[in-house]
DNA sequence: GTATCTGCAAATGTTTTGCACTCCA
DNA sequence: TGGAGTGCAAAACATTTGCAGATAC
């Protein structure tokens, strides 16, 4: 299928082996926007691949990030989450259950910049936005 | 002196009740911009309170942060911050040594609220800016 | 063929918990 | 005095690491 073949493309691109357990952790996240923790990606996958390691899933996060095609979120206090979509975009997440929601900036923000009492002298990398929320549901549970 | 004054009197508004423990990790959190770690508290009171307990430690901020007298800082990888500044402002994180810097947004922001795409019926609980960083120090080391 | 990757198991580091003892109110 | 707080040790987690064997290239 045509999305294997970008994903093999994006691997070999990186100087990365191509192998199943990567292709599937791969196929697993493209397109998803439920911001799956490690041990999400395990359960979701030890189904089809029961030999599938736990390290080798982050090992491959790991590697996929350094190389900039996913980003780590570390929003929860409870575990990394791991997000596919590079593009600029903030998260709202909720302090009740734990989920993390995609949410996109007001107008255009222009290029981010280091802000007023910054460390003389620093360079940029990224700037991330959370929102702590209590989404409907878990407002509706408390009443 | 009136610093353990004012301490002595949040707590027992709180309804906590008052421990030379607590008091001391207040008075190391007070005025403290170093963003510490609880590993850091302890370490850095360990000396002067041989009896301390990690634990304790830890006790103390959680009892605190539930009670809005300081904020967790899930910002690391490695380790929950904590910031006794409960004021609005946000974080640079230096992604080599991994300090964090206070930063305040330019001009006045306004009221926080929930972005476009926020998920239906939710309600804001607090919004954290964080501008991942390389610090001077660590970028004249890497030449 | 060989360097990279995988899987397992053990280690690591942070944070939490159980419980007996202490001590603040 | 009673219940909240403490200290210790052990447990619980997420994540990392070491290493032997497997495999992509």
């Amino acid at each position: 299928m045509a999305m294997t073949e970008a994903q093999v493309s994006k691997l070999k691109d990186l100087g990365l082996r191509v192998t199943p357990q990567r292709l599937a952790i791969l196929s697993f996240l493209d397109g998803n926007t439920s911001h799956p923790s490690a041990m999400d990606i395990y359960n979701h996958l030890a189904g089809v691949y029961p030999s599938l390691s736990l390290a080798t899933v982050y090992n491959t996060l790991d590697a996929l990030a350094r190389n900039g095609m996913l980003r780590e979120l570390p929003i929860s206090k409870d575990q990394l989450n791991y997000d596919p979509d590079t593009s600029e975009h903030d998260h709202a997440f909720c302090v009740s259950c734990g989920r993390i929601f995609d949410v996109f900036p007001e107008g255009d923000q222009g290029a981010p910049s280091l802000p007023p009492g910054s460390p003389e002298g620093a360079s940029l990398v990224s700037v991330q936005r959370v929102y702590y929320i209590e989404c409907k549901d878990c407002r509706e549970k408390r009443g």
